[in-house]
DNA sequence: TTGAATCCCATAAAATACCATGTTATACCA
DNA sequence: TGGTATAACATGGTATTTTATGGGATTCAA
């Protein structure tokens, strides 16, 4: 029994004309192992879908509970938006979900999805839309920490 | 049961057709007795592969955690490069993982890899790149710091 | 009853576990 | 200390399992 559960890597998977997705093994392992189910919602940031685990969400609306004064008004609002468009999904014995069609759309995926690895949470995107999000922030973190610059090929 | 526990020596290894290396005996026997796993991702700095344990990556995951709120962009775009690279890589019976393509690109591997020790980490390189890189690193380290040879009185 | 959601079966490919062998390193004993 | 027996290791090959994914059958609700 492993003590750990991260969301990692990135994996492409085909969505079918039924809108059915097969969560990567990993991902699915998690869920067994932890006994809870995956919950996914929209990202308030990007044009992705956002997933966790029901813990996730669990432990975040016990830390409003107790927060009386520590939440913003935006941070509750927030709140809000999440609940209010989370959802659970259960895979079936295959291993596959069936995403909405609201969530779909958000993401503008039809056909193939890439779930990526973020920790406690994952995403997922619309390849194309990944592949351009990726270069855009390996930009941004070279930029920022130039001594991380890769070094030129040798020859 | 040792207490100690750093990631040490060099050691070279055949990678077979499908990808297949022996991790260092000395590399598993700590992962054993710490009862994690081997993480592997592509260098942000080099054209390596690098690998920690588990337990490092789930560290990071807590502090981001309890850094930042669930909704926070601060440290997303970190996560999403970090964990979306990562990827966990169980040793069978005869001690070998299995590198995906991605990493062995990343890092001009085909056919012999080297690992070498980092303490809290280590680095798969190719072996050709890491006798370069090696050599670099000593003449810059004996260049910067010529008080290494012949020590002399601060100004 | 019709469309959608869920379940079940089949299959190909890929990942993983297992077995066998030569080699090297380690332990043991005289 | 030297030599031998033993164990550990890397590595090639093969068998088994898992995984993704297409298609069809069944169930459910509007």
């Amino acid at each position: 029994m492993r003590k750990i559960f991260l969301f990692m890597d990135t994996i492409f998977n085909k969505v079918d004309a039924k809108g059915r997705v097969s969560l990567p093994a990993d991902y699915r392992a998690i869920a067994k192992e932890l006994s809870t189910e995956i919950v996914c919602y929209r990202s308030l940031s990007a044009p992705c879908i956002e997933g966790c685990l029901e813990d996730s969400l669990d432990k975040l609306a016990t830390e409003i509970e107790n927060a009386t004064d520590f939440f913003s008004e935006t941070q509750d609002n927030l709140t809000n938006l999440i609940f209010g468009d989370a959802k659970r999904f259960a895979f079936d014995s295959t291993g596959r979900i069936m995403l909405t069609e609201k969530l779909l759309k958000h993401a503008q995926i039809t056909d193939a999805a890439v779930f990526v690895g973020k920790g406690r949470k994952f995403q997922i995107w619309n390849p194309q839309n990944w592949e351009k999000e990726e270069a855009r922030i390996r930009a941004e973190v070279m930029k920022n920490r130039p001594t991380l610059k890769a070094p030129k090929e040798q020859e």
